[in-house]
DNA sequence: CTCCGGTGCTGAGGTTACCTCATGATCCGG
DNA sequence: CCGGATCATGAGGTAACCTCAGCACCGGAG
């Protein structure tokens, strides 16, 4: 066999990568959220509480950028903003009813989409790619 | 080993891909020029010429936009408009010296950045992980 | 040839998602 | 109790997209 490319393997994972985003975003269309603010809600629900400036840490955005994401959550009624008791100076995003029922079908969209894109490979090759992928990220 | 979760592997996925792009961005620094304006360049430059609108079609985004990455690489100097013999029309994107050197050398950059990434994984999983993604995409 | 519905590029102006900098409130170590 | 850090946010900027309208031009029908 011939050595693989490494530069076209470059290329093919950022093509399927790609692939993969844009199904996500078509699949987050029910919701009108796009990728980011789901992945916001996400961390919101999921840490049950954030501080503004933690949440600018996990998404990897400026602290003011945080402001707006959650302007935006908070206008659809998925989070609201609480005092910090312990510091007077912080808020603390928290999850509405609402923000967790929509962030559990996200999750299951979210979910049923991977099966499905990854369905073609069969149970050998999903191990593999996971052993590979993960060989990658460290 | 357990069924590996096809969630997980969208995750993983995602995430290299993710390290791959801000990698590539970083390596481009040097020569002042976005990701995307690289791939222009790059269009340009292997077809040894195109139109403005197959540009924007070979990078997914309206013609309108297409102008505007053709004047930021007409600006650099690294491309040049042309009337389309055939068309008057048309602007036919044509790439200058400077912009076949520059794409020259980005794609070496490219190349060794991308080998770097790559080498911790062993032959036998580089050519795994080809024959797995090139499944992936059809 | 003349007309006329498409095509190709671009000016004008809008949106989105980021950013930096400045400000006021608050916190906390010394 | 004071001065430097930290927190959220207002103000204002930028980059990269978009749509819409307009003008030049194309190519087939009559």
């Amino acid at each position: 066999m011939a050595d693989e490319p490494t530069a076209e393997l470059g290329e093919l994972l950022l093509r399927v990568a790609r692939t993969q985003r844009r199904r996500w975003r078509d699949a987050l269309a029910p919701w009108d959220l796009s990728p980011h603010q789901a992945r916001a809600l996400r961390v919101v629900v999921e840490r049950d509480g954030v501080r503004l400036s933690d949440l600018a840490e996990a998404l990897h955005i400026a602290p003011r950028s945080a402001t707006e994401v959650a302007d935006g959550l908070q206008g659809r009624g998925l989070v609201e903003r609480t005092p910090d008791p312990g510091d007077r100076r912080a808020v603390i995003l928290r999850p509405t009813a609402e923000g967790r029922r929509v962030r559990a079908e996200v999750g299951l969209a979210r979910a049923a989409d991977s099966a499905e894109l990854f369905a073609r490979l069969d149970p050998g090759d999903r191990t593999a790619l996971g052993r590979i992928l993960r060989t990658l990220t460290d």
